[in-house]
DNA sequence: GGAGTTCTTGACCGTACGGTCCACCATAAG
DNA sequence: CTTATGGTGGACCGTACGGTCAAGAACTCC
């Protein structure tokens, strides 16, 4: 093994995670990534390869994470009509941190080199068709439970969620303040996910 | 007057809007901005300033006409109701068009430069600000002409309006197929702007 | 036609970028 | 202690970027 490395792989990815997130792509140069890592560009690129490669590997982890708390989220939920409710929800959180709106980074990314990259627009549409899928399963778990109409498209419904989840994080990033996206989340939930039982 | 330009300068202006659209703020080169508009640097310059200038003309003008087309198609359609439901229509048209699909360059631009550039964000802010109060003046309409429930609040659904509308418009930038992105437009306008009369 | 003014072209500049390389260092194995 | 191996840090490089400038061209006015 030599000499062992003098950092931690995850606190890095980490670092460079949110720089990316921060700023995006091309506005992330090599000295930021070497401030926020606190490594030298030798390091780095013995490391992770070029700028790109460490933006895909940091873009992987990323969307993993998000399928994997989003699966853990539906899943764990005992009522999954209020988990597809709690989708709305996160664009609300961004808005409260403490730091910049900065949305989703796969969102970002897919804004600012969906046309350019074609690894990153695959990326995308793979993440989202993911999530639809897992928000699809909640969906037909909530109409077994007799909260949503039986006769609705889980998938559908799903797309529906998912669309509705972006337009709000966008409209976050506009600078929109939190309680007036708070009520449109509260709209498109009341809209989207209605009270099947009492209707 | 002297020596008369050689170019027409709203034709210029597309160009580079166009470019600025297809490319980003930071993937567009001086070069780029060259080879769309067919001006030296130097003319490029006399006329329009540098790049921030030259790029924020033209987003104010993208802005400019993209309020100026809403507030016609809103205000010209015999049935308000018909006008809100196009809305959504919109996403679709980008992802059938013959080019890349690059969204709308006043939401690209917010994801890339909001965090960075307070005037964008600034305008960005002014936009759908403006954008809500066009839809909810016609989602007024649509309650005089009995199309919506009285009690619906026309503000609040303007704004679900248009975060469904910018959640459809991301949707297409991932590539999804425009058959599966028509049928969400589809399910989301059929939850947001139900047919009142009937029902 | 001469003077004045504006526009055009492209050479030029400084800088900051992404990326490479190498000398040095810290550890593990023998 | 010696050697081998991988890590570190920073000097270095070529390039492409945004931006400036000056010389000449095209036009108007007198």
């Amino acid at each position: 093994m030599a000499r062992p490395r003098a950092f931690d792989e995850k606190q890095v990815l980490n670092a460079v995670r949110d720089q990316f997130w921060d700023a995006g792509y091309a506005a992330t140069s090599l000295a930021d990534l070497m401030r926020v890592s606190g490594l030298g560009k030798g390091s780095l690129y013995a490391a992770f390869g070029d700028k790109r490669q460490l933006f895909l590997r940091v873009l992987t982890s990323y969307t993993d994470e998000l399928l994997g708390h989003l699966r853990e989220a539906l899943a764990e939920a005992p009522r999954a009509l209020d988990a597809l409710r709690t989708l709305l929800d996160a664009p609300i959180d961004d808005s409260t941190g403490a730091g910049p709106r900065r949305g989703c980074l796969m969102a970002n990314s897919t804004c600012e080199l969906g046309n350019a990259d074609p690894d990153v627009l695959d990326h995308a549409h793979r993440t989202y068709e993911a999530s639809t899928a897992l928000i699809a399963d909640c969906a037909a778990r909530a109409q077994r439970e007799g909260d949503l109409p039986a006769e609705a498209d889980p998938i559908a419904l799903a797309r529906a969620l998912l669309a509705a989840q972006q337009g709000l994080v966008f409209m976050s990033r506009t600078g929109l303040d939190t309680a007036t996206l708070t009520a449109t989340a509260r709209s498109l939930a009341a809209q989207l996910l209605p009270d099947h039982t009492g209707g």
